[in-house]
Order: structure tokens, then C-alpha cells, then sequence
DNA sequence: TTGGGCATGTAAATGGTTACATGATTTC
DNA sequence: GAAATCATGTAACCATTTACATGCCCAA
């Protein structure tokens, strides 16, 4: 029911695999799912209270400590998130403010456009070395199914990178030679 | 000055290379910029309102026929993209629920992702044809210096999907074999 | 003559981020 | 004992989309 937030479905998601507090959940969004997803805090907590009310997911205070607030799923949520899962993705969407930039290049000129590209280019250089660490420990440790579908994930960033990189040699190439 | 509103640019930028009426920059959105970027006419009209209040573009109505109205931009427009184009991108934004829910494909099961991969396959390859007939026009016809820049955001575009589809078939396999 | 594309616009809702406030706990 | 990180939360703001309203022009 209710709404069609997104952000709903990343925490059940990630609920789905483990008990997690709000920050926590921040954590998995910024780290595993930094590639192709965000959230933040400001989304985050105000849904979790919001399926809380709804029966989809069971908080626990911690009584000893910092006084966590420890969210489970319950199986009206994991029943929700499966209504979701089954339903064809709606929108994937790609916001380059780089590619932007390049189209309009003619007003900027070469030499600002190899700046763009190259900025671009150590960025994408610095997220393919973190991607190609994640991939290396996931093809460790198989111990659980998830870690497929993680994997397949990151080989997708993988693969996307590196033809990123690939199109920058090719880009400042045709740049360069005048 | 003003706001931070990416549309300002994207409309000045379009505007940079020749007049358009409202809805003939909406189009350029759909077909041009539609791998990158988006817009509607929603923030499109008051956007060109806020614009020649500026003044950063002018409008000139026509008087014959349907009465549309042509905006062009002005030189204080002119130097606003360029302020923009030197400064580095802010945010590259990539958002494919697609991932999100392969991510969570655990709960999905097998038969339910490959059914996800099969459809963005399809769409993507779909989209493919219609980069590489973009790219062709434009290799074949190189009269303009922008097109340099156009061609270049559609080369960006080709390899990307062709990774995508090379992951897919990675995908794929791996979710086959058992 | 009717349906599709051209053309302009607006109001409301949306889904989200940013910035702030607060304080506990851990680590150096 | 200072700094970093853990941890929760809220209010204000934000750019943008969606849905609607309106009407013209052209081709089959």
C-alpha cells in the first residue's frame, strides 16, 4: 500500500538481510549501494517511522548503551517487498552533469572540456579501484546466495567503468589531435 | 548569480547554438540530451520566464500564424553559461532501480531477475540503435564545430550500452548455471 | 472531420536533500 | 581531553514532475 517512495524499498531490502539501526542503513546506502542508489538521513528516518506505523518493519531499543534503535523486518514488510521486486523496474535513470558540460563544449573550448574529462576520468579511476576490492572479497567469500546478487551488482559497476575509461582515451584523443 | 537550477544551463546552452520557442527545446531534451538529462515543461516555461526577467535570453513573438515565442540568448546569458561551463561538474548521477532490485534479488529468486535482466536488455538495446543512427548522421556530416562535442556524448553513450549488454550475457550465465 | 502533433502555461504534489540541533561513545 | 564517529531526529527548502487546462494547425 501507500506510497511508491523508493527509499522504502532499499530499507526493507536491506532489513530484509539483517536487523540494522537508521545509521547503519545510511552506512549499507553510501558504501553498497553508493553506485547506483542514495539516501539520506533526512529520508531515511522519518520512512522508518513511517513503516513502523505501518506493521512493515519492528523496532528495538537497546536498553543498555547508547539506547540504539534496532529495526527488523516483519513479514508484512518482506511481503511488500516482494510485491515490489516482482513489478518491472520503472525508471533508470543516468544524470551526467559532466556529459552536460561536453555537449556544450564548443562555448568552453578544448582545453576546458580535457579539464572536465580528466577530472571525470581519476574519479571514475578511484571508484573502479574500490569496486574491483569489493568484487575481490565477494568472489571470497560466497558463503551466502546474497553475495550473487551483490556481485552482480558490482560487476555491472565494473564493467561500466571501465568502458568510461575506455571512452575518455578515445575522447582525448579526438581532442587533442586538433 | 541567481539559483542553482541545472535547466538555466540547459536551456542556455540549446539557446547558445540557435533560437527556440519552449516547446522545440523540450524536444531537444527528449532526443539530444534524453541519454544524460531530462526536463519538463514544467520547469522549462518558468524557467525562460525567470530567464528574460534576468535578462539572459529575449523573446520575440511571432505574429503571424500560431503566435509562438522565440527565445534567443543575450550576451549577459552568454557569459552566465560560460561561468558555468568552467566550473568543475558537481554530480554525476547514475539512479537504476534495475540494480537496486537485482541487489535484492535473493528474495526474488532466479526466474524474477532474469525476467528484470531480459527487459533491460531490451531496452537497452532498442536505445543502442537509436545512438548509433545518431552517430552515424553525425560522422557524416561534421560541418558544425559542435558536432565534435555532440558525437563525442554519443560515442560516451554507445560504449556504455555496449557494457551493459556485455554484462548482461555475463549476468546471465552466471544466473543459469544453477 | 478528427486525431495527432504543435504550443504555452500553471498548481499541486512529490520525493528528496541540506542544514541544523543534540548528545553519547570511542579513539588517539 | 580533543577529535572523530556513532546515533537520532527535524524543519526548511529544493528542483522537478505530474496532471491538468487550453487551443491552434495540419494531414489523412
Amino acid at each position: 500500500m501507500a506510497n511508491e517512495k523508493k527509499i522504502n524499498y532499499v530499507i526493507l531490502g536491506l532489513l530484509n538481510h539483517e536487523p540494522l539501526t537508521g545509521y547503519e542503513i545510511k552506512k549499507r546506502i553510501d558504501h553498497s549501494l553508493k553506485f547506483f542508489w542514495s539516501g539520506s538521513f533526512g529520508s531515511i528516518y522519518p520512512a522508518l517511522e513511517a513503516l513502523e506505523a505501518d506493521g512493515c518493519v519492528e523496532k528495538e531499543e537497546e536498553s543498555s548503551g547508547r539506547g540504539k534503535i534496532i529495526y527488523s523486518i516483519t513479514e508484512k514488510g518482506r511481503a511488500l517487498l516482494r510485491e515490489w521486486l516482482v513489478k518491472p523496474a520503472e525508471k533508470d535513470e543516468l544524470r551526467y552533469e559532466t556529459l552536460l558540460k561536453l555537449f556544450f563544449g564548443r562555448e568552453l573550448g578544448r582545453e576546458g572540456i580535457l579539464d572536465h574529462i580528466q577530472k571525470f576520468e581519476e574519479k571514475i579511476r578511484n571508484e573502479l579501484l574500490i569496486l574491483e576490492g569489493y568484487a575481490a572479497n565477494l568472489e571470497k567469500v560466497q558463503d551466502e546466495e546474497e553475495h550473487k546478487y551483490y556481485l552482480l551488482t558490482v560487476r555491472f559497476g565494473i564493467e561500466t567503468y571501465r568502458a568510461y575509461l575506455a571512452w575518455c582515451e578515445e575522447a582525448k584523443a579526438v581532442l587533442q589531435k586538433d
